[in-house]
DNA sequence: AATGAATGAGTCTTCATTCAT
DNA sequence: TATGAATGAAGACTCATTCAT
């Protein structure tokens, strides 16, 4: 039963990603979130203790989807140059996506700043993500293909912002053609500043 | 009268400032906005169509006032480095001020996926912001201390990305001492890019 | 629960015809009906979408009662003149009814003015009652009661006239012992208009 | 000064007209008011004590109009059935006059259920209005056109019950060109009823 | 486990009325 | 006299949460 219990816990969360994605974190209803699943309003409440649990829930599965997403990407090439690009591809998926994870994760990011609980799950995602670079910056200085005399956390830092501000930017002009673009500025941005 | 007039509104305009400022975009009331100005909840509908109208205006002075203090402060100075150190500083001016600014600035940021008047003013913002990208840059180029290459608008878009992503992190991390460390790898990481 | 649905609305409609026949039609507030109802706020705002929502079901519930409770009426008799009388008796049912039902009738004739929905609810109770009156005058016509050139609808109208005229009259003029006095002009009037 | 603030009060009086002819009575605002007439809305309070004031003092001055114009009318004339269709010519002026009109005088007769003051109003207006009937059935009896078995009040309130019932029932069905089809019933059924 | 009816606190908005100028 | 800025009470409506079934 504990079994049916993590899907239904799934279905509401994956309804709650798409509720959020579509209306936006303020306007998002619990009534929104139960017509995304398929469920009664009740249901919700069967399985989250609140509304505020749910999005709490949802900041932090999304983020770690990202994160995992990302990890899978770098893990399926082996030298840094390739990890880096494999790692902002991930980042820029595609137009759809972006828009859909984004603009989530974008909603969160705003919350975090009066919450604390968005604030502790939003660091552990920073924390992941330049864990990342860490260990993309390291393998490059062991590869000879980056600088020497590059801190891999300071510069892990840079690149997230980096990738950061290019999405956010992207987001907000809302021209679907430029995301190659920023994809590209970005990428190559990040390479010159590490070679 | 007239001017009577604009001091209310004014008046306002700060106390909504003030009040998304601690309490959060979608978090704040009218009542919470009358309160900061010290005034009745009518007087805030007596100056303000509806409580939209007081948000976007919100926005359109905070990302003018932002932009404005920027120009001032590179108006201070006459070669390219100087003037993109005043630019990063601006930005940066002080964890107080930039927990204020930012706060606000990032609570319009995700809203403006959702809303096309917010997405219009946030585009001029970003226009403006490139603006002085591009500036710096074709001084730099002419004054021969960046790089010949690159392409003002690409490089200002980038600029921004780098100061945004920089901002926003350094806000949700969440530590005051870290300010002048984003500050300072906002500042080197844009120069080395287009040195 | 189907049906503990319909009773529900019955029950809050049944509320808001109260609430409204004590207040007046712009004097009434949803508390009040949910007063009248006995249960909460939020219960009114469950089965019906908005206040507009409930006062137009309220307007075609009470037309269509008093049609209906007319209809019955005139149904147990089988003479012209019977008939006429009963429908007479059944407008002026008593000092209590007709003061209830008619103070909810004339809020929304008043309405109507300036509402399109209300206009066509009430057309159709209009229709409705000539109908009635046609039927009277020509079944009267047939009997050889009523004269031959009277035109069934053109009277019918005026039958309406005077039957609503009296009763407003009265209504208006608040005299609860000449309830029989305008509910014997009225049929003799009608009485001597068809002879 | 006392013949300005005399014109001052009739410029309000009649900007609350034309309010509460387009707007309606529950619908109609201060403010409106005051557009109306093309003053502030402190003038409006200053020369009336409250809005109940003013709408009081519109249904005294638009029934006395009402009823100065059929004195008028019907004077022009000298036996009654002349001064009969005078009488329903002057209710049935035109078609715009009596939408202004009948839709201001129809909103407070529904007021007028609830409202002492109003009720007084109104009843003042019935009885001018039953004189008006009681003259012309008398002076019918003494030229012998009518009846002489009519009870002279009795029927002037049948009368006056047909004018509002068609009217009413006219108004509400809002189609313009059968304005002279209600005059004519109106007129007609009168007529046979005191012959 | 699931439903959805019921609650009522909270919010925006309107507007009569007051009052300083 | 006249203005219109300011007030705050009141009302429609939303929605998270509770709970009986």
């Amino acid at each position: 039963m504990k079994k049916k219990e993590e899907e239904r816990k799934k279905q509401i969360m994956n309804a709650a990603f798409h509720a959020v994605s579509n209306l936006g974190y303020d306007k998002v209803t619990l009534q929104d979130i139960a017509n995304h699943a398929n469920v009664s309003k009740g249901v919700v409440h069967y399985y989250f203790t609140s509304k505020q649990n749910i999005l709490l829930e949802l900041l932090e599965s999304t983020t770690s989807k990202i994160y995992r997403f990302e990890i899978q990407e770098i893990g399926k090439y082996h030298s840094a140059i390739e990890k880096l690009q494999a790692y902002v591809n991930a980042v820029f998926v595609s137009p759809q996506d972006n828009k859909k994870f984004y603009r989530v994760y974008l909603d969160f990011l705003a919350q975090a700043n009066g919450n604390e609980d968005y604030k502790r799950i939003n660091l552990k995602f920073y924390e992941n993500c330049w864990g990342i670079g860490q260990e993309i910056i390291e393998l490059g200085k062991g590869e000879g293909v980056f600088r020497e005399d590059i801190d891999p956390l300071t510069y892990a830092k840079v690149i997230r912002a980096i990738i950061d501000g290019s999405l956010i930017q992207w987001l907000t002009c809302d021209i679907e053609e430029q995301h190659t673009f920023y994809k590209d500025i970005c990428f190559n941005s990040i390479l010159k500043l590490l070679k």
